[in-house]
DNA sequence: ACCTAAACCTGGGCGC
DNA sequence: TGCGCCCAGGTTTAGG
């Protein structure tokens, strides 16, 4: 599910949810999820929430952290003293919480709880010393973000490496951390550019005006909290809006709208769907 | 270095 | 109603 949008939404509520509360004791259901190590966390307090690309992590007081990848459905859920009137779950996205497809539930202090849901169980959470959280294999390999240390200069030196097509390289994450599908059919489209171009036949002006545009989509993304076509949900229940403003991606046969008078495309890149006009994108 | 398909899973939607 | 196929916000791995 979750590209750097949702996650900042997740991680934003989380922070507010979670820090202070002491966890007082961890019930794991599924070892596929979370394998060992969760007693490392019982009995420390909850000090930050950081985020590196897709991934979370839940930072403790006692020099251990909590590294989380939701991958395509992963969800946390969170019950408990600061959050007033909590809407009902939408059974559909959530499956109730805690439900089948809860594998981790985190009990806190101060009648507080957190559950870890994720119906394809693609998810996992690994447990690291803080103070080894940057060496830790998929947070090591992670490229600059959007937002946050991508600057125009690296971009350009990361598009002009190589042959390969700019959307595949857009969601690459050790090239650049954080953009997934939505979002690079997004920023795509938005510059006028087509999926399958290769990243090196970009011109200066392109990769310029791509840069932008991957930050205007995701800042939309964060302007709505994320899309929730699926599964994702923020920890309070709420689900995000921006499947409601995409501009092409889910828009498979509809006018562009740019209205130039083409139609959406959908094809396939690197087996993802992918979305574009083929009258704005040459 | 690049591409593809398959694997990890479950469930919703669609065509027949 | 039901079955079977295709698809899904991600990442990794194997093979060409």
């Amino acid at each position: 599910m979750p590209e750097l949008p949702e996650v900042e939404s997740i991680r934003l509520q989380l922070e507010h949810f979670l820090i202070g509360h002491k966890i007082i004791s961890i019930k794991v259901n599924n070892r596929k999820t979370l394998a060992q190590d969760e007693d490392k966390l019982v009995n420390a307090k909850i000090k930050s929430v950081r985020r590196f690309g897709k991934a979370l992590c839940i930072d403790l007081d006692n020099g251990y952290s909590a590294v989380v990848h939701l991958k395509m459905t992963g969800q946390f859920i969170y019950r408990g003293p600061r959050l007033k009137n909590p809407p009902p779950l939408d059974k559909k996205l959530v499956g109730g919480a805690p439900g089948k497809h809860t594998h981790v539930i985190f009990e806190l202090d101060k009648k507080g709880i957190l559950y870890f849901n994720d119906y394809r169980r693609f998810g996992w959470i690994k447990i690291v010393k803080t103070a080894q959280v940057k060496n830790f294999d998929f947070i090591k390999k992670l490229g600059p973000e959007p937002l946050d240390g991508l600057t125009p200069e690296k971009f350009s030196e990361i598009i002009g490496k190589t042959s390969r097509s700019i959307k595949l390289l857009l969601m690459d994450q050790t090239k650049i951390g954080g953009i997934g599908n939505i979002y690079a059919n997004e920023a795509l489209f938005l510059a006028k550019i087509n999926p399958k171009t290769p990243a090196e036949s970009l011109s200066h002006k392109e990769i310029k005006t791509l840069y932008k545009a991957i930050e205007i989509a995701l800042k939309k993304g964060l302007k709505f909290k994320g899309a929730s076509e699926q599964s994702f949900v923020n920890p309070d229940g709420t689900t995000g809006n921006f499947q409601d403003h995409t501009l092409v991606y889910g828009r498979q046969g509809e006018v562009c709208p740019n209205n130039c008078g083409g139609k959406i495309k959908k094809i396939m890149l690197g087996s993802r769907g992918t979305f574009f006009c083929s009258n704005c994108q040459k």
